[in-house]
DNA sequence: TACCAGGAGAAAA
DNA sequence: TTTTCTCATGGT
């Protein structure tokens, strides 16, 4: 058994199952969410999703018709709020235009990804986001956890290259869309205990019998 | 007070 | 082609 494969049975083990992981009702908030939830915390993207829940702006048409400052002012509390007003506008646009779920669940998947990624403002994560978790298809999402924590075991270059890390993934996991929202979880668990300052460190990492270079992933 | 958080795009080198 | 800068709030 590889690496890969050790590392997700030992953090299944440590933290159990971790499924339906992506806090959103519809393929559309999986959108918002990624968005919102560039280089900022999630708990801020929850305010900044209240608040467009409170003014009935939750959906592509009321995005697209908001005044763009009132817009950002809403988007306030998830920081970046001028960038992502801007962001949110472009990506609801480009969602209609391609008939919503439905018109990208009718798309191959590279199709889909690549008309998404055209957005200004959705980048390779974010638009894996969307396909994985909105629209369960097989793609691994990649992130700033998955590269600290892969490349500190030794496992992943230090250069951090989303697609290679990607496919690094890819050729190792079978394509499920389930397997991949779970292990992607629980990287995101792992990160948030051991990842952050004045954490516990290496000795109570889950992954530390596996890992390669004997650095903590702190 | 300083640092960090589930990025991405533009500008500069 | 690669590196650096910018966007910004809220929690610790």
């Amino acid at each position: 058994m590889d690496a890969v494969h050790k590392a997700h049975q030992r953090l299944r083990a440590h933290f159990g199952e971790r499924q339906q992981w992506w806090p959103a009702q519809t393929a559309f908030e999986v959108l918002v969410g990624a968005v919102l939830t560039q280089n900022t915390a999630w708990t801020n993207v929850e305010r900044a999703m209240a608040r467009l829940l409170e003014r009935d702006w939750l959906s592509a048409p009321a995005i697209i018709e908001a005044p763009e400052a009132a817009l950002a002012e809403c988007l306030r509390p998830s920081g970046y709020y001028n960038v992502k007003a801007r962001r949110l506008r472009a990506a609801c646009e480009r969602w209609i235009e391609l008939g919503e779920e439905n018109g990208l669940r009718a798309m191959a998947p590279e199709a889909a990804r690549e008309a998404l990624l055209a957005v200004n403002g959705l980048g390779p994560e974010s638009v894996d986001d969307v396909l994985l978790y909105g629209l369960q298809q097989p793609v691994f999402v990649v992130d700033a956890y998955t590269h600290r924590i892969f490349h500190r075991m030794g496992l992943a270059p230090a250069r951090y290259h989303y697609h290679r890390l990607q496919a690094f993934f890819h050729e190792r996991l079978p394509a499920d869309a389930r397997l991949f929202g779970e292990y992607h979880a629980l990287i995101i668990e792992l990160g948030k205990g051991f990842c952050r300052p004045r954490q516990p460190r290496c000795s109570a990492c889950p992954l530390q019998s596996i890992c390669q270079t004997g650095r903590s992933v702190t």
